[in-house]
RNA sequence: GCGGGUGUGGCGGAACUGGUAGACGCACUAGACUUAGGAUCUAGCGCCAUUGGUGUGGGGGUUCAAGUCCCUUCACCCGCACCA
């Protein structure tokens, strides 16, 4: 009789599946709970992050199932993307059918693991049923103004040939790849995601139940800065021109002793033209237009040239000369800075290398700041001087006035970091972005009639570019006004659109007269629990929440935020070995301190992330065949909380698997006795009183462990459940401490079916219930069993820990330290003393305090 | 540099509103059973020593009582980074 998954989870899951257990009721009456787990790419492999990832969801759903609520546990696949055309290009395979291979290998590895997905509602982003609606969407937001396209400068990776969102360029490299970005002009579609900047902001203090970490790195993104535009008039400008610029310090104006440009800012080409060092100037500028956005910043230094023009100070009305400089950035604020040296780092820097006037115009409160003594900028707070009206103010006050002052000079102004989301991509496995351009009528949405516009297949990849430029029969298309020839737009769409809205396309997947069902949406939304990694923090989780937001004022959806909660699991790690010469090795590759291939040590001990990279990853599939599914995600919610990294262990997983393999003994010796005894005990006395104590505290404790995501121990609950049932059975005597225990083993059961499902069914049948254990209710709790009588109050002398005393619960304060005055190891401590005070904290603890 | 986080046995980690630090698991040690197995069971297991002392990165503070609260300091991890 022993423990052997292979010969019952298979089944476990084919009876889950014809029994529909899992699929959502239509039944509105019943309080919803939507599950939701981000949605995998289809590699073609799970790895352990994904069975991380679903082991995490699947347990909070079933558990929320087995509470009575309707739950919505759906899953699919973001399957638009650069690895199909690569693989297609390559390996002459067609995009779509590597694609959905691979949806069908990585499924069936999922379906091993037994999770209570309703797979009814599964699809796939790149189905055209799916992508239909994107592109409807699309149009949608272009006819309000949120969808437009524009000549930029975009992010532009060569290897992979496609433009990069700011979001997704990490230390100037493709967050795909690792290639140099580089900035390449192009026409390209934009969403307003900046439009909604205020508002995705605002939220973030509304959003209770996400990692406060992920709402930091949102706000840091949105990158909010409160200021004011001002106006320098140009020194002798034939068109009396200004120039405007952005500060959050209007209250250092005084300070300003010279203007920056941004290299390329529009008034740039007009101001130097009668310049006498014309050509010293343009070299600076082809020099920074050469280096693109990236490498210009991540050179620290400063550098720059006068252009021979200058501005009047509004505020002192004194000639302050301008500059070109490498760290002015057109993209931000007007492209133009009043340099306030003497408080700002980077101006002092940059003063000092050009020899500028440094004047301080704040004064810190603990010392007297000398502009020719000075060797760093003073950017601290304190009092204002030399500057006239505002001497003596503070900075807020300051900033407040000067604007006020300087009148229609100034005015207050707000600034983003936050730019519009770039949406064009030039490859094929994407997304069509559905219009049409014609000679005579110019750019056309495509009719919602013939949506969608599909991906054309058996595209030739032969040529550089994007293949859908070469599809003729797909770029030819008659134009929808008036008829004549006209082109298709061949751009895609970001994958990140896919992956924006399919929460909610879940809810109605077969709709097929609209986006999705409106009222269904409206129920069942918002997502109430959202799990998935950190890495997706600021892309696609601040995409989502702006694509809710306009979906919500086109008149879709009747709610502000997608995902009421939020749990960002931790790394899967596992120690990498690796030698000085041959670098990361597979285990295969090595002894336990030598490298096989050149006799090197080795060196480990390093727990790092899996990847292949660093060859240390465990494949889930290999594991489940060897040890089951139940004892991998068990393993997977034990080793840690959620949100903390985890080590993979195989000694840990074994571990699990031992404990699995106790409870299905100790269940298949109870049988007889849980068949036999199926009523409610009574809450009595000696044993039987034991059993049911330990059984409502356990329930509570697990109960109240999930409710706060605390997987590992509520498991540890489970296991010191067994742990003291287990000797137990053989002491049994009286049919109520039989019943009690029988309904022990029942409750165990029920608690660790979220976690081990497989397990629990089958023991479930073997103590001859009928049902599903899955869909059984959860377990209740009774308090007052919770409540143990007999209580250890401990003595606490000097706040040293001096004895511990046995009392029954609700000993009075005069009994018990009467007692403990008496107790032979505190008496030691107090004889001869004079006690100065005691503490009594009810049925916990006595602390006397002695001199 | 800015922002966020984490420091508890040999290891992963417990400890609700301050109230017996180290639950549970791994590893380890000893023993039992043995057709010798990396199975199972029993016992032990923070550190130092003999009663006892000491202990949650370091230092200080509040308190009868601090892993938990306050100040300070160190180390590591993550995110952003010339954003005016």
């Amino acid at each position: 009789m022993k423990y052997n998954p292979k010969a019952f989870e298979s089944l476990w899951q084919s009876k889950w599946s014809e029994k529909e257990i899992f699929h959502l009721k239509d039944d509105k009456s019943i309080p919803k709970y939507y599950c939701l787990e981000m949605l995998p790419y289809p590699s073609g492999n799970i790895h352990m992050g994904h069975v991380r990832n679903y082991s995490i969801g699947d347990a909070l759903a079933r558990y929320k199932l087995m509470q009575g609520f309707n739950v919505l546990h759906p899953m699919g696949w973001d399957s638009f993307g650069l690895p199909a055309e690569n693989a297609a290009k390559q390996n002459k395979r067609d995009a779509a059918e590597w694609t959905y291979s691979n949806i069908e290998k990585m499924k069936s590895q999922i379906k091993k693991l037994g999770f209570s997905y309703d797979w009814s509602r599964e699809f796939a982003t790149s189905d055209k049923t799916y992508y239909k609606w994107e592109q409807m969407i699309f149009i949608k937001l272009w006819e309000k103004g949120l969808a437009y396209k524009k000549h930029s400068e975009v992010n532009w990776c060569d290897d992979c040939e496609t433009v990069l969102a700011n979001e997704q360029v990490e230390d100037g490299a493709c967050w795909r790849c690792g290639n140099t970005v580089r900035s390449k002009g192009l026409k390209q579609w934009f969403l307003k995601i900046t439009e909604y900047a205020e508002e995705l902001l605002d939220y973030t203090d509304k959003l209770p139940n996400w990692p406060s970490k992920v709402l930091t790195m949102q706000k840091n993104w949105i990158g909010k800065s409160t200021g004011a535009e001002i106006d320098f008039k140009i020194v002798d400008d034939k068109d009396n021109q200004t120039i405007t610029v952005f500060t959050t310090r209007a209250d250092t104006l005084y300070g300003s002793t010279f203007m920056l440009l941004a290299p390329e800012h529009p008034l740039v080409k007009t101001l130097i033209s009668d310049s006498n060092n014309k050509i010293e100037i343009e070299e600076f500028i082809n020099k920074m237009a050469k280096l693109d956005n990236i490498n210009r910043s991540s050179d620290k230094n400063k550098d720059g040239v006068f252009i021979g023009k200058y501005v009047l100070n509004p505020a002192t009305n004194t000639k302050i000369p301008i500059y070109l400089a490498n760290y002015i950035l057109m993209g931000y604020g007007t492209g133009a800075v009043m340099a306030v040296p003497a408080h700002d780092e980077r101006d002092f820097e940059f003063a000092k290398k050009y020899n500028l006037d440094i004047n301080v115009v704040i004064s810190p409160t603990d010392k007297e700041l000398i502009a020719s003594e000075m060797t760093e900028a003073y950017t601290g707070a304190g009092n204002l001087i030399n500057s006239g009206i505002l001497d003596g103010m503070n900075s807020k006050d300051a900033n407040i006035k000067m604007i006020d002052h300087l009148g229609d000079y100034a005015r207050k102004s707000i600034n983003y970091k936050l730019r519009d989301w770039g949406v064009s991509r030039q490859r094929y496995w994407g997304t069509p972005v559905p219009f049409i351009y014609c000679d005579d009528c110019g750019m056309l949405p495509v009719p919602l009639a013939d949506l969608p516009v599909v991906l054309p297949t058996n595209v030739d990849f032969s040529k550089q570019g994007n293949p859908l430029d070469n599809a003729t029969d797909f770029v030819n298309v008659k134009c929808p006004k008036c008829g004549k020839d006209a082109k298709r737009e061949t751009d895609t769409m970001d994958t990140f659109m896919e992956s924006s809205w399919y929460y909610l396309r879940y809810i109605s997947p077969d709709c097929d007269t609209d986006i999705f069902n409106k009222d269904d949406v409206n129920f069942f939304m918002p997502v109430d629990q959202y799990i998935g990694g950190i890495e997706h923090a600021v892309m696609h989780l601040l995409y989502a929440r702006f694509f809710t937001k306009a979906l919500r004022d086109l008149g879709y959806i009747n709610f502000d935020e997608p995902f009421d909660a939020l749990l960002t699991q931790g790394m899967v790690c596992m120690e990498s070995v690796k030698c000085p010469t041959d670098g990361y090795l597979y285990p295969e590759e090595h002894t336990d301190s030598k490298c096989l291939k050149c006799g090197d040590d080795v060196v480990k001990g390093r727990i790092e992330k899996m990847s292949k990279s660093k060859k240390n990853v465990i494949d889930p599939d290999s594991l489940v065949d060897e040890y089951g599914a139940d004892t991998i995600r068990l393993f997977s919610l034990f080793a840690a909380p959620p949100a903390l990294e985890i080590e993979w262990s195989e000694n840990g997983v074994e571990g699990g698997y031992r404990f699995l393999n106790r409870l299905y003994r100790l269940v298949m010796i109870a049988k007889d006795t849980v068949i036999k005894y199926s009523k409610t005990p009574e809450f009595t006395d000696g044993l039987a009183k034991e059993i049911m104590q330990m059984t409502h505290i356990t329930i509570k404790r697990v109960t109240t462990d999930i409710e706060r995501f605390q997987f590992n121990t509520a498991i540890a609950a489970i296991m010191e459940f067994l742990n003291f049932l287990s000797p137990v059975f053989e002491k049994l005597s009286s049919d109520n401490e039989k019943t009690a225990y029988a309904d022990a083993i029942r409750k165990m059961l029920i608690l660790i079916t979220p976690i081990t499902p497989h397990i629990a069914e089958e023991l479930w049948k073997e103590i001859n219930e009928t049902s599903f254990i899955s869909d059984t209710k959860w377990a209740e709790y009774n308090e007052s069993f919770t409540v143990k009588d007999d209580i250890t109050i401990v003595v606490q002398v000097n706040g040293k820990l001096r004895s511990e005393l046995k009392f029954n619960r609700g000993v009075d304060e005069n009994t018990a330290i009467e007692t403990a005055l008496k107790d032979e190891k505190v008496l030691p401590h107090i004889d001869g003393k004079e006690i100065i005070k005691k503490i009594f904290v009810k049925d916990k603890l006595i602390s006397l305090v002695v001199k």
